[in-house]
DNA sequence: AGAATAAAAGATCAGATTATCCTTATATTT
DNA sequence: AAATATAAGGATAATCTGATCTTTTATTCT
C-alpha cells in the first residue's frame, strides 16, 4: 500500500499532532522512539515533511517538530501521501495501462474505480487532528 | 498498488487466458508485444508463474503458454498478485504497526479495513475467464 | 562570545527490484 | 540425426528504496 517512508512519515505526523495537541515540540530522536523508526531515515523524511510546508521546524536546543493548530484540522491523509509517494496509488490505472479510462477502460476498469473511490474518501476526510485524538488511550504507534 | 512485475503478470495472464479462449498457446515474445512489457523480464515472470501451477508451459517449436479451460474460471486475481508480491496487501496494519488489530487498532484502522475488505472482495471474486473476456473489443493490454 | 543542541543537507552504503544477456534443456520439424 | 524453436535457469547490470554517517547551519544557554 505505501512505501515504508510514508508508513513512517504518516505515524510520525500523528505523533507530532499528538504532542502538538497539547504544545510540546518533539525532536526528530523521541519520534523514532515513539514510532520504532530508524532514527537517520526519520529525520530524512522529517525533511521531506518540512519542506512541504506541512509540519513547522526550528533548530538548536528545545527546538524540533510540530503542526499549527489549524493546520492540523485541515492537513489529511492524502496530502502526507503525495509528500512521501507521488498521486500513484490515487491516479492511474489499477493495472498500470496507459490508455485506460472511464471511454476506454481495462478489463479491471469498473471493479477497481470503486475501491480506489472509497479509498480516495477516506484519504481526503480522515484530517491529521482526527488520527491523533484517536491515538489517546486507544493504541501505541509501534 | 502492485509491483512491476505483478503488473506485467496479470496482464500476461490476461492474455494468455485470452488466447486459450480460443485454443491458442502464446510465446514470451508475442507476449511481451501484446502487453508493452520487457521481453527478458516478462520470460522470469512467466517462469514464477508457472511454477506456481496457474499456467501451463511447453518448450520447442510451437510451445508457449497456456491456461486449462477449469483452470481460467477458478484462478481468480488474488492468486496471481500472491504468487508475484505475496499477500502482503491483504493482511497486516495499513500503518505497519505491528500491535494493530480489531481489539488494538490504529488510528487508521476503523477507516482503512472497509477498503481493504472491498479491495479483497473483488480480487477474489474477479475470474481470469472474465477479465479475458471483457477483453474482446473493450481495451487493449498495454 | 563560546559551548551545546538540534534540524538541514550531502555523501555514501546495502539490499531489493527491474531488466538484460547468455547458456541449457526440451520439444518439433525436416 | 540435425536443425530449429522455445521455455528454464543462471549470471550480471542498472535503478530504486531503505538506511546510516558526516558536515553544515541555526538557535539557545551560560
Amino acid at each position: 500500500m505505501f512505501s515504508k517512508a510514508c508508513e513512517y512519515g504518516i505515524r510520525a505526523m500523528i505523533h507530532i499532532a499528538h504532542k502538538s495537541q497539547i504544545k510540546e515540540r518533539v525532536g526528530v530522536k523521541a519520534i523514532a522512539k515513539a514510532i520504532d523508526s530508524p532514527e537517520a531515515f526519520t529525520g530524512k523524511i522529517m525533511q521531506q515533511l518540512s519542506k512541504s510546508g506541512l509540519v513547522q521546524s526550528i533548530k538548536g536546543p528545545h527546538g524540533g517538530f510540530w503542526i499549527n493548530d489549524d493546520d492540523r484540522v485541515k492537513i489529511n491523509l492524502r496530502q502526507i501521501v503525495e509528500v512521501l509517494d507521488g498521486d500513484q496509488i490515487y491516479v492511474g490505472c489499477g493495472l498500470g495501462l496507459s490508455q485506460c479510462n472511464d471511454s476506454q477502460p481495462c478489463p479491471m476498469h469498473n471493479q477497481f474505480t470503486p475501491v480506489r473511490q472509497a479509498l480516495i474518501k477516506i484519504h481526503t476526510e480522515t484530517s491529521l487532528d482526527e488520527l491523533a485524538t484517536k491515538l489517546d488511550g486507544i493504541a501505541t504507534l509501534k
